[in-house]
DNA sequence: AGCGGATTGATTCTGCATACTCATCACCAT
DNA sequence: ATGGTGATGAGTATGCAGAATCAATCCGCT
């Protein structure tokens, strides 16, 4: 990442301003409200290249193909995912400050805390 | 599901004396073991049914590809993820009775909380 | 403004997990 | 023991996320 082009600086700004976690797909169409000839490829080359310099972070979650993306400079937080329409949500973590029960014999590098089920949104569409 | 057969009873024996989550190419090479001839196809048409019949539980991590199963009577419990050998392992869940802490706005139906770095045995192979 | 190299976008390709197909085989009631 | 039917296994097909390709285009320096 060398220049800074229209799409680099579109895709920083729609993960800066999501609020939430995005997965490639949504950062495409995000992107293409301000850019339209957007293309997947370049959001995919994007985020790669974004990651790979740790300004923005990978999102894994349970039981669903594509990874998500955020920012990389937001304080430790779990995340929800809604069953109904897909989308992540940021959820500000209890202070646990306490360590992970996990015995000794294991080295944790990361711990991933995600809740499912409905977001308000869905919540009220669905029944 | 309507009848015994050799291939079922590896297969659930299988998980159940795992005494961790297995996905299906575990569970392929762990039942060849006992019944040599064992195929792909059967262990996930088989894995489906067991989960159908709620007999095991799907165990989704993130950021691997392929899906983990385990025996559904267990008690509640945390998994690791280990980077090196990809397997997975139960940990004893805290007692944390508290309710996650969503908004009340979210209906959470499932909290999953992964761990991920290294196994004991990684852990020692690999520096 | 001009130039060279990095970037883009449409498309194609790849790799992987899992579902499907179908001929053969095994379970189980009789 | 036998027969009918559900189950099996080898191979193939599918669906999808993401990477590779490549000609056209854009950025930034001079």
């Amino acid at each position: 990442m060398k220049r800074s082009t229209k799409q680099r600086s579109v895709i920083s700004k729609v993960l800066a301003t999501a609020g939430r976690p995005l997965n490639p797909q949504e950062v495409l169409e995000a992107g293409q409200h301000e850019l339209p000839g957007l293309g997947i490829a370049t959001v995919y080359r994007t985020l790669n290249l974004l990651a790979d310099e740790h300004l923005i972070k990978v999102v894994d979650v349970p039981g669903q193909g594509s990874r998500y993306y955020e920012m990389a400079n937001l304080a430790q937080h779990d995340h929800f995912f809604c069953q109904a329409c897909h989308r992540v949500f940021d959820i500000a973590a209890p202070s646990q400050a306490q360590p992970p029960p996990v015995p000794e014999a294991f080295t944790v590098e990361t711990t991933e805390t995600v809740y499912s089920g409905r977001c308000p949104n869905c919540k009220a569409g669905t029944a």
